[in-house]
DNA sequence: CGTCCTTTTGAACATTGTCAAACACTGTGG
DNA sequence: CCACAGTGTTTGACAATGTTCAAAAGGACG
């Protein structure tokens, strides 16, 4: 663990909307006090209930995000570069929700938390860039809510399908970017019933094989499927 | 409709967190440009989709947030005075993602939403309470998220009259707020399957008069219920 | 070619949803 | 004050959906 991030990395973590019209000073002030780190598969990087130390931001690689209750866990998101996580915890100075774990070896860096609000209750832009994030995230999580209230099962992937589709430049055929067991706990099902789900969208085009999916009616599948902007865009 | 804010309200909503430590300026402009209306029972107010021209405050009486798809409807939360709702959607100018119904004669007062992303650009202050206003509220839909994700219909209702009991300041007696229908949707169920789930506490301890709730068995019942504050506490 | 892990399949089971009808509560108007 | 309509709640029978458990099939990798 080496104090103080590596200039090389400051490119990817500058571009992020959040640190992106904050002052030189101000960044140079969160970078100096980071550190990154190059962490194996399947390693649990936080846990929740425990105290925010850090913001976390993703490299490369890519973290599950998951919660566990009663000798049960759900996968509630997984995180890409480049990106962070726990940012609510942090500002707050509050445990942690979810835990979190790497997909994949993957590239962390770590800013800690207590200078990220002493920075943020200094840098106006810096607190304007974190409004934004975070109404982002809360309106992700509303859209899940919806998606997951309103929805069967079967409605659920379908529309996950076509979202994925659409990451995949809208291709015909594409690949699920995770792990069967891992969609099934997000899409808020069991294995059995993704794997019987999935042969049900066979009726409206769906073609699985492996984590291979090919649409071959997508006209048929959207009627089925209803994709609304209010639940599946990303974007708004 | 009078536009500019009766002074009288004026405490009110100077008493929430967020308008609490921005300067007077930056308030009466505010509150300059709002009013406050009383409208009717089941009044819808906004509709999911809109674009959101304003933040609304209730004042009193209640509202409920409830989102629909493809014919079919589901309540998200409930708002009671005094406090906001749809700052998310008014911050980044996006549409509503919820629509939302008075529940009984109310009075909501209606910031535009051009002001309050105007005054939160230039005071930091403010900034900096929609910060901590946000990051709560994503952390509460991440709660319920968890809520819904990881425990069983009955779970959640266990669950929630244990919240409900420690709002009514633990009394071992205290009356639902909510309709059964609604709440039915609220905790993602059937009214038929909420009847049912009410039968099935009865087991450990919890007795059903109309509105009226008697833990008669705390022990039992959290035993059974294993409530966390990290999924159940509203402070953290 | 085995071994390990994930995925799929099948069958039994549990939970939840649907529909119809009965019941309870509320408020209205005679 | 009572009958009555209208609404919300409960109950019962049934259907649909989802889960569990066990076992087979498929893939990845040494």
């Amino acid at each position: 663990m080496l104090l103080g991030m590596p200039e090389s990395d400051y490119p990817d973590i500058r571009g992020l909307h959040l640190f992106e019209h904050m002052s030189d000073e101000h960044f140079s002030a969160l970078m100096r006090g980071s550190y990154v780190q190059t962490f194996p598969p399947q390693i649990d990087l936080i846990s929740e209930g425990d105290p925010s130390d850090f913001l976390h931001i993703v490299l490369s690689g890519s973290v599950e995000l998951f919660s566990s209750w009663n000798n049960r866990e759900t996968t509630m998101a997984t995180v890409w570069p480049v990106s962070t996580f726990i940012l609510a915890a942090s500002i707050k100075d509050a445990p942690y929700l979810m835990s979190a774990r790497t997909r994949e070896k993957s590239r962390i860096a770590l800013i800690p938390s207590q200078d990220v609000r002493g920075v943020f209750s200094t840098d106006h832009d810096f607190a304007c860039a974190i409004v934004t994030e975070l109404a982002q995230c809360y309106r992700s999580v509303i859209k899940s809510q919806k998606d997951n209230k309103l929805r069967t099962s079967l409605e659920r992937l379908a529309n996950y399908l076509l979202r994925q589709q659409i990451k995949s430049n809208g291709a015909r055929e594409f690949e699920l970017v995770l792990e069967k067991r891992k969609l099934a706990s997000f899409l808020g099902m069991t294995p059995e019933n993704l794997s019987r789900a999935f042969k049900g969208l066979k009726a409206y085009g769906v073609i699985v094989s492996g984590t291979k999916i090919t649409i071959t009616d997508q006209a048929d599948l959207e009627t089925f499927a209803k994709p609304t902007p209010l639940i599946d865009d990303y974007a708004i």
